[in-house]
DNA sequence: CCGGTATGTGAACACGTGTGCACAACTTGT
DNA sequence: ACAAGTTGTGCACACGTGTTCACATACCGG
């Protein structure tokens, strides 16, 4: 005997009908109930939310935003790996303020997201699509720019006509970072780097490499961490192994700067900053942790988490406006590991 | 002279009228050919979405969900403060797992989401809605309820009919660590705990207090650290300067933990484990870094995930099902805090 | 008592989609 | 050549809203 529902249809969600006919007014006059300042008689309107409040009633938003010529608040947020701290302590606050300004943050994260995702949920009306880390393929670039989904993009350069993007001057930062060292009398100085393909990778090697050869210095070697604590693990182990001269490292994030840290300190017992300088980027929450005391270059999160929101704010209002790039000034963050 | 468009009205989004207007077909041809399996000549189905790439048009997904007898696929994610690790990490998979399985999380974060937002969310047709991690009022509880938005809870046990959830043995964990303690010799031994508010909480103190009588110990003390990092180095600096003589020292949570680990070897000058064992809770990626090489409960986070997505599907499968509660069994993880 | 205005209210439309239904066109069998 | 079956397509509806428009009612001045 075969069931007759495979598939249970969604049980019927109360609607302003159901409230009309409860209540023994119009439907209209249940819409006119929940949207302030509408021409409606106050008894009436009380009635009105009384039974709904009775039947649980909600105006389904999505209804609304088919309905409305307004916005629909929806936001996607593409992000990258959560796991290295610094893209899990944006997407905090990005979404605390989202939700602050009325919009709905829909998540899609992780080391890779799917283009098959990215590509569906511009599906849905948003209002924008922020990009913060990853790449993103230029098919959904397109796509945005097709639909007039407004894009914002954060932590990587994108030369796309009317795309805004606030970026930290990463050049300026490794500068710092090699200038600091350099002022400690260090002169054997390395780099970790991230993922070769990421333009916030491309901006921290150049300007680690020029501020080098600005103080007539050849690096004693370039290597890579995949932007993770255990990149810098692996990679500092074999660095250390391979060139015990190096007295200094910069590494282009803070995680793997803190697995360069315990590799050095741990395993292969160098003392730092005595006779090793370790410098991140980034300044996320772990460096200040007393444990670590990591000297970085601050790649201010708060700044730039506000920026997106003005940008995302300035698009909204006048969705013809020039392309803004916003660029974080970097700031030297010394503390013990230098 | 004043401005005709204060504020710009959405550009119109290309729909599929406007598709079938250029191929020059019906728009019924144009909803088919995006449906796979549906009646339309090859040829046809071929040149629609040939024009519809060229016009940049995707169905619009709300007004599918309007008109489909399906879901929203629409999932709230309601996630306490991601600034201590577990829930982040929580967060990370869970929304990647509900990508995969074509579900789009909407997430509302943070220290105290305002119950004004939870409630706002309510108003879209969700598949579910996932509290993780923080509290919920009554009142929201109430309204899924109403509203029959299934609801599954992690983190935090609700004795609500009808709600899944996934939570911890945490009483069990408590005495595991107490069990670990008592084995190594320590007499001495003070509990750090999380707020009290939170279940988390109360049923570790809870396992902590009874594993001690039952081992016929008093706790040399009982104190908060608000479950963050931060409140463990106050909380561990008071603790330590008031009571010298612990020896052992049981946290709720790694964050804490690692606070506590800071504090005791760097600013009390304490050796551990040789003079003081310290035992987190939760197993955070951050205890297994050989800087910390911290001892603790593990709390499996692919465990819980799984368990979540397969309560998720249940509950949609067959939402007339028993509500389950599915309890993760903590165990113990040695490394070197111990 | 009448005209004019302020105030409420319900019917109707639009938003963009997926699909049932009736019908047209075309193929096949005898 | 005609009936029967197969395949493709357009019309119309439904989903649940917010809002316009016309209309009904109450109030007020003269």
């Amino acid at each position: 005997m075969a069931q007759d529902t495979p598939v249970q249809p969604r049980p019927h969600r109360v609607t302003a009908a159901d409230v009309a006919h409860q209540a023994g007014v119009s439907r209209s006059a249940v819409s006119r109930a929940f949207t302030p300042g509408a021409y409606l008689h106050q008894d009436k309107r009380e009635h009105i939310l009384k039974v709904a409040a009775e039947l649980g009633y909600r105006p389904n938003a999505l209804a609304a935003v088919l309905q409305g010529k307004g916005r629909s608040h929806l936001v996607a947020i593409v992000t990258g790996s959560l796991e290295n701290f610094y893209d899990s302590e944006i997407l905090s606050r990005l979404v605390q303020q989202l939700i602050a300004q009325g919009k709905w943050p829909v998540v899609l994260g992780g080391d890779d997201v799917p283009e098959a995702d990215v590509m569906a949920v511009l599906g849905f009306p948003l209002d924008a699509m922020i990009v913060r880390g990853g790449s993103v393929p230029d098919e959904v670039v397109d796509h945005c720019a097709k639909l007039q989904i407004p894009m914002i993009v954060s932590g990587r350069i994108l030369d796309h006509p009317g795309i805004d993007s606030v970026c930290c001057e990463s050049e300026q930062g490794a500068a710092l970072a090699v200038q600091a060292l350099v002022e400690k009398g260090r002169r054997r100085i390395a780099y970790l780097g991230g993922q070769a393909d990421l333009s916030s990778e491309r901006e921290r090697r150049a300007g680690f490499l020029s501020a080098m050869a600005a103080a007539g210095l050849a690096p004693v070697a370039l290597t890579t961490g995949n932007y993770s604590y255990d990149g810098g693990l692996e990679s500092t182990r074999s660095l250390l192994e391979q060139h015990p001269e190096i007295d200094g490292l910069f590494c282009a994030n803070d995680a793997m700067a803190l697995g360069a840290l315990a590799v050095a300190t741990g395993e292969m017992k160098r003392r730092v900053p005595e006779t090793l300088s370790i410098i991140g980027f980034d300044d996320i929450a772990l460096a200040r942790w007393p444990s670590f005391g990591l000297t970085t270059i601050r790649n201010d999160i708060e700044e730039t988490v506000s920026q997106m929101m003005r940008l995302l704010a300035r698009r909204l209002d006048t969705p013809s406006a020039p392309a803004e790039l916003v660029r974080i000034r970097p700031e030297f963050v010394p503390r013990l590991t230098h």
